[in-house]
DNA sequence: GTCTATATAGGGATAGAC
DNA sequence: GTCTATCCCTATATAGAC
């Protein structure tokens, strides 16, 4: 669940108490950062809502930025995941581009702090000068996209500049209506959303001109 | 070119160097924003690369919220001007709509922070609690689409989500490029991201499938 | 492992001379 | 209109008792 958690986690492991602080720590912090960033996250908030007094909390970060990163390994191995099983399936490919958006567009929908601290992230709001790594997920779905075109499934356009808009679009769409466009969508919204996206991507990609009528189940996530 | 200042201004401008000033603290302060984000926004950075000592600031803005605002005027009036420039000229629907993502491109690749703060602003990333508008704007742009679909000349797709996808795609594409695909594209490639662009929101309305052939000149922002 | 108390620093904002 | 100097608050981080 926790794949960044230091080496020695299991043998230093003190009390369960210790483990579950540290992981409300992370998770009210996700949420901060989420709504405030980085710079606008403030520490003694964090501890309140944990329920510990503000010193507490660097007796399990080190320092803020600390906190920061441990925050956003999760979100990183999770999508990994999620990817890699739907590209590993057994699919057709225009079953697991379909597979794929929903799975995204799922994460999105549940957890929209982990959206945002992406958008935030792309945008350079990280503790200092720590580059934001090129992003490997990314070559991985533009591979998927590219294989596709080249075997002439997908409509010819470039691969990259579609991963990164789709990755916006449903970011900012999800993130902004609640401040744009309040009442647009709620919680129930997510498979309207899902069509919307799914739609649209099988649009550009002129999937199913001919195809769209078989398809079975798709992958879930 | 600065629509927010206050009435007075004409009347009380006192030297060319005031304005000189004022003008040069926005072009700065937009710039931090955008990168550092409102809480990442330091006074005396900005007051620094203006070359003026940070309470002298205070000379031209009551406050730091006050300067945030002042930023963000400029942006949504010229975008405004831009928008209704297309939809009020004599074109067709399909050239209105290249016109548009046209104008949209140029817009964020001329003034890529001021597309980082509308990024940071549908994130919460304001002052206090001063609630980000709900964009008029958007509406405008959706009504367009709406109308061009009840003539049949757009293929049925929810127009807000399409106008609030475009937007976050294109936002998002530029300013992620920089951090998480370097190198991909530069300040010349402008074009190539317009012609993406706009392609695939043809696509995804249906546009030209029998009336691409006849695209005259667009209107350019 | 959690607390109280405090160190240290930095940032927004003001006072008042020039 | 710009400066120097300073106030005041808040935020991160530390010290050390329990």
């Amino acid at each position: 669940m926790s794949p960044f958690q230091p080496f020695g986690r299991l043998s230093t492991m003190a009390s369960s108490a210790e483990r579950g602080t540290r992981e409300r720590i992370i998770a009210v912090a996700e949420e901060s950062l989420g709504d405030r960033g980085y710079h606008g996250t403030r520490l003694h908030v964090i501890a309140e809502r944990v329920g510990i007094q503000k010193a507490s909390l660097f007796h399990y970060f080190a320092s803020k930025a600390d906190l920061y990163h441990a925050v956003l390994g999760e979100g990183v191995v999770e999508s990994e995941q999620a990817i890699r099983r739907v590209l590993e399936s057994k699919a057709s490919p225009a079953e697991k581009l379909r597979a794929l958006l929903e799975s995204y567009v799922d994460m999105v929908a549940t957890h929209p702090a982990r959206t945002k601290i992406l958008l935030r992230q792309s945008l350079g709001d990280v503790p200092n000068e720590s580059t934001a790594e090129p992003e490997r997920l990314l070559g991985l779905v533009a591979g998927f996209v590219s294989d596709g075109q080249k075997a002439g499934v997908f409509a010819p356009l470039d691969p990259l500049a579609l991963a990164l808009g789709v990755i916006g679009m449903v970011a900012f769409f999800f993130t902004s209506t609640t401040v744009l466009a309040p009442g647009w969508h709620d919680a129930t919204d997510t498979e309207r959303i899902k069509r919307h996206v799914v739609e649209m991507v099988e649009r550009c990609l002129k999937v199913g001109d001919r195809a769209k009528a078989d398809r079975p189940c798709a992958v879930r996530a």
